[in-house]
This record gives structure tokens, C-alpha cells and sequence, in this order.
DNA sequence: AATCTTTATTGTAATATTGCAATATAAAAA
DNA sequence: TTTTTATATTGCAATATTACAATAAAGATT
């Protein structure tokens, strides 16, 4: 095998998962950081922040649109990319409600 | 190649990748669910939960505590595996960054 | 001790990911 | 229009992931 069984687990679970696999990989945390760091969106230099080439740099940001972490197109000889801050939300008070319900959690036996 | 270029990054990055990639998978978020869902450790029956054989559940285990994401060992006939507080803390704070420094953002062009 | 129960490991096949050179595409500049 | 600049796509090789059958390991039960 090798492929993943989305269709057995719930649709949050697949977005969740999908999401967090997006930001699986230190390049594609590396274009939020940078994405983020820059207060702007053309960001033609993504490449020259990486230590990958161009190919590369283009496949993660790919990547990154699919999942939805991040919007825009490309403008001429400029990108646009954005975050996208809706799913950034649904990772962060997906987290934030594990955090919460762990800290009343009575039974912690590790 | 297909050797992820982990030492280009930084170690921040990487923290956030080796996170985030470990709950890229839809069954690894249905065992974080399902150990929050059961207030206990004792968790043997998380292969019943699962639609997946036991041996790939134990895979999957094994990958979310090389990550960081679960602790706990064994102990005798049952599993007692429970969320690393830790973990979950720092990718919450991580969104919860980007979420905050987004709403702040003056430009937004997508 | 022999058996049962539960989890881990090994081996293997199928599939996915990563990375880049080469090339294509498309808007901007000359 | 030709050239330049910037990004995307294609094709391919190396590696990683996913899944499970078979088996091993180890504590619990009889």
C-alpha cells in the first residue's frame, strides 16, 4: 500500500491533518515565516531566502496554496502570495482546545 | 534527492515541521482525538477505533512520540500513552503568533 | 509452565515526497 | 518585436511514508 485512508476518518480530522502536513516540512514553515516577516505581499524573493532553487521553492508554495495556508496569484513578474489566515485559525483553537481540555484533564499518569 | 534539507532551516523551523508533520496524517489526529475523547491513559483499544490494522497503528504511535506529540510507555497489557502538553502548547503559540501578527497586518492584497 | 493478551518489530510492496535540471510560460522592459 | 525577468511545469532519481501479514516480545492469567 502506501496510500493514505482519508475516507475513513472524519472531515475534520482530514482537515486537520492536511493542514498540518502542509507545515510538515521546515521550507514550506520557512515561506510562513518569511511570508509573515515581510509586511507585504510581493514577495518575488522567496528564493533568495531559501536554500533551495527556484523549482523547489515553487513546488512548496504549491504545496502551501493546495492546503490552503496560503492565497493569491502571481502578477506579472511579481508573486503574490499571502497567508491565509482562516486556516492558520482553524490550527491555532484546534490547539488551543487540546491545550485547554488538557489542563483539566484529572488523569495524567505520564 | 528526497532527503529533506533539515540543517538549511532553522531549529525553530525544524521544531514546528517535526510537529506539525507528525499530525499530518489523519489517523495520527484521530489518536491525538481519541486520547483527549477518553479521560485516561489506559488506551488499549485505540486499534479498535482505528480502521487500521494494529501493527500500522503501533507505527503511528511510534511516530508521534519520536515527535513529541504523545509520552508514556507500556505497561503490561495495556498502552499508556498520553498528549505531551508541551508539544500541543507549541504549535498552539506558534498560530496563535501568526493568527495575531495577520490581524495587525496593514497590507493585505489577496 | 503453558497459554492468553497486548504491543512492537521485521519485511515487503505500493505510493508519496523531495529536489533539481531543463524547459515552458507570461508579463515587463528595451 | 526581441530580450529580460520571474514563476510554473515536466521529467526523473533518490528517499520517505503508509499499510499490513507474519512474527517476536513480554507481562498477565490459568
Amino acid at each position: 500500500m502506501g496510500a493514505t485512508k482519508t475516507d475513513h476518518f472524519t472531515d475534520k480530522q482530514n482537515a486537520i491533518a492536511t493542514l498540518a502536513k502542509a507545515l510538515g516540512h521546515p521550507a514550506r514553515v520557512a515561506i510562513v515565516d518569511y511570508l509573515l516577516k515581510v509586511d507585504a505581499c510581493i514577495c518575488g524573493d522567496i528564493v533568495n531566502e531559501l536554500p533551495l532553487a527556484q523549482p523547489t521553492v515553487s513546488q512548496h508554495l504549491k504545496e502551501l496554496k493546495n492546503a490552503g495556508i496560503i492565497k493569491g496569484e502571481i502578477e506579472g513578474n511579481t508573486i503574490c502570495y499571502c497567508l491565509d489566515k482562516n486556516s492558520i485559525d482553524k490550527l491555532q483553537s484546534y490547539f488551543a482546545n487540546i491545550s485547554i481540555k488538557l489542563e483539566t484533564k484529572k488523569k495524567d499518569c505520564c
